[in-house]
DNA sequence: CATTTTTGTTTAAACGATTAAACAAAATTA
DNA sequence: TAATTTTGTTTAATCGTTTAAACAAAAATG
């Protein structure tokens, strides 16, 4: 009993035919239909609670209304920040957001693109993780509407919108020089990424543009797994080397998350002793005594230039791909401060 | 050109009917089918890289292998982790979530929740935010497979995976008695929600099975908007009383992380001027000096009995309501250390 | 008043799959 | 060898919509 009314439900009530009832419900052929009718039609559904089956519509429109969403890490504040605004983004053109999480794990990634892909997602909007090449070349064969964000291969040609990282990176390390410091150390991913790559060489060119010769013990590199523990590390050499690094550029919060943990464990005073800058924010640096300088990405204005590119393609599968860079802005607090 | 290939195609390459294609792609009439046959069909469609339209499958079998889910809010962690143990179980299951934040607001919740039944979501789970019973009793009636989880209504019977939040308050109170304090301030929210008023419960009944009279100013209520503003009121309230609090209990990570942030600026000691416990946790106090006692929710366990109960739900509709009270694990830290 | 136009509605095919029932050919049985 | 059973495959209806095309009746036109 009590199963879901359908057009035919409504059609048979009032009398008429379920194109009508259709014409009516959505609106169409405005101009022709008796008003009376389409009143009455209107209220039956209304007392029938009817809704539209979704399912039937999108089989016959080709048409589902979704975005597929992949991020990198959903416990991770950057992506959470991400998918709120797209799906905010999405809401305002009547999309509604699937999405999961890669975990950076190859495997994963590939099963989420397969389901979302599957249930016909009408376009993508993804943050592929190492090694997803071949399925973004697959994707552009079977001419699946996409936009990357956050990262893209320069490889392939594609929409995307991410940070300039280089030039972000940069402008970090530039600040912890403009502060007096001369040893400066690194901590980011070891990854093929292209955009983590971006962070590193902007450190570098900051380095050598203010003619710092580069010591290599003190770009460490941590591995996504064993994370905590390789940061603790890396933390060490730098602050325990011969010649100790005064300040350090994280590669990422979570980086930097694990390092203050250390750092604040181990006595070390921020700035006095190293002074900080990371990528990205956390409110959970909320309450250590040095709130943390960092870069801010314009999480807002990505997710929702992304969804905006997406629709575009989406409307018309024709629109060349596009390439968006954004600056970072740096926030500078008293983890830098100058001591 | 390039149009996504469907069993029709692969049936005329093949030179079968299309029936054949369905049974042999999904292993039914298992030993009637024509190895060779089989074969070539599975092959051709793999050389075609076909997939499912499951938006087609779906519409016929009346099955979508969906399960929709509202949270509160997806960038508290407590939600989060939710979300995530709750995705995990559902995929061993084959099931894709796709889900929506409420953030506390009625019409926003109303609104996914809409989209979510129109997208025929087998079945549902909810946390649903205040003054949604309409909803939940028209579910009922709709005879929609849904799971509560976190909260519930008394007042409605329905299946349900929750805290024993009165417990847990009282056994939270009851260890800040233990540590010698007798004047113990609560900060709440301001909500008609029952799980709340169970820890409010739960922390009135500590005091008087203790024979400590209860001081109204000293429960203080906030509400979800404004939050910051009002819970650094409340704390000095508390603290800057007559007679000040030397205990806080918070009726949330979220309530706790502002009044931590304020404690904080003002300079309190903790736990020498005010002990602190809360519901919930967070990794945003990792880097506080006095890590905080709280009550930990068994969220992987809520997460997948939520699955599991809905799952069972969905596969034999007249399976009984049922009800999960779970126990809160109360873990100590130091901010609620004896001094 | 015959013709044309407009108005209002219905018919029927289609989307891409599933699946009960029908069917033909081959294999088995009597 | 006729009857029956088994094997392998096809036919055709169906899920709940959308929508072009057809149609009939009413209104406007000449």
């Amino acid at each position: 009993m009590n199963k879901r009314v359908c057009l035919k439900d409504i059609a048979a009530a009032v009398g008429v035919s379920t194109a009508l009832v259709s014409y009516v419900l959505n609106n169409k052929k405005e101009g022709r239909i008796n008003k009376n009718v389409a009143e009455k039609i209107k209220a039956t559904a209304q007392a029938m609670s009817y809704r539209t089956n979704q399912i039937a519509k999108s089989l016959k429109t080709n048409r589902t209304y979704t975005i597929g969403l992949i991020l990198a890490d959903i416990s991770n504040p950057f992506s959470a920040a991400l998918a709120r605004f797209i799906e905010d983004e999405a809401a305002k053109f009547n999309y509604t957001v699937i999405f999961g999480s890669s975990d950076e794990n190859p495997e994963k990634y590939k099963k989420i693109l397969d389901a979302l892909v599957n249930r016909q997602a009408d376009g993508l909007i993804l943050s592929p993780p190492e090694h997803a090449e071949q399925q973004i070349l697959q994707l552009q064969q079977q001419q699946i509407p996409f936009v990357l964000i956050d990262r893209y291969f320069p490889g392939i040609e594609t929409s995307y919108v991410a940070l300039d990282n280089y030039e972000a990176s940069f402008k970090a390390t530039q600040h912890l020089i403009d502060c007096g410091h001369r040893r400066i150390g690194m901590i980011n991913y070891a990854s093929s990424l292209f955009h983590l790559a971006e962070r590193t060489r902007g450190y570098l060119a900051a380095l050598k543009k203010n003619e710092i010769d580069f010591i290599p013990a003190n770009l460490q590199e941590v591995k996504m797994l064993a994370l905590q523990e390789e940061t603790e590390n890396a933390v060490s050499q730098l602050l325990q080397a011969g010649l100790p690094v005064s300040a350090i550029l994280f590669g990422s919060n979570v980086i930097a998350m694990h390092a203050v943990k250390y750092i604040n464990q181990q006595q070390y005073r921020v700035p006095e002793d190293v002074a900080l800058t990371c990528f990205d924010e956390t409110d959970a640096f909320d309450l250590f005594y040095a709130p943390l300088t960092c870069i801010r990405q314009p999480v807002k204005q990505m997710g929702e230039l992304a969804v905006q590119m997406l629709l575009r393609k989406i409307e018309d599968t024709s629109t060349s791909t596009q390439q968006v860079s954004l600056e970072g802005t740096l926030i500078t607090r008293e983890s830098s401060r100058i001591s």
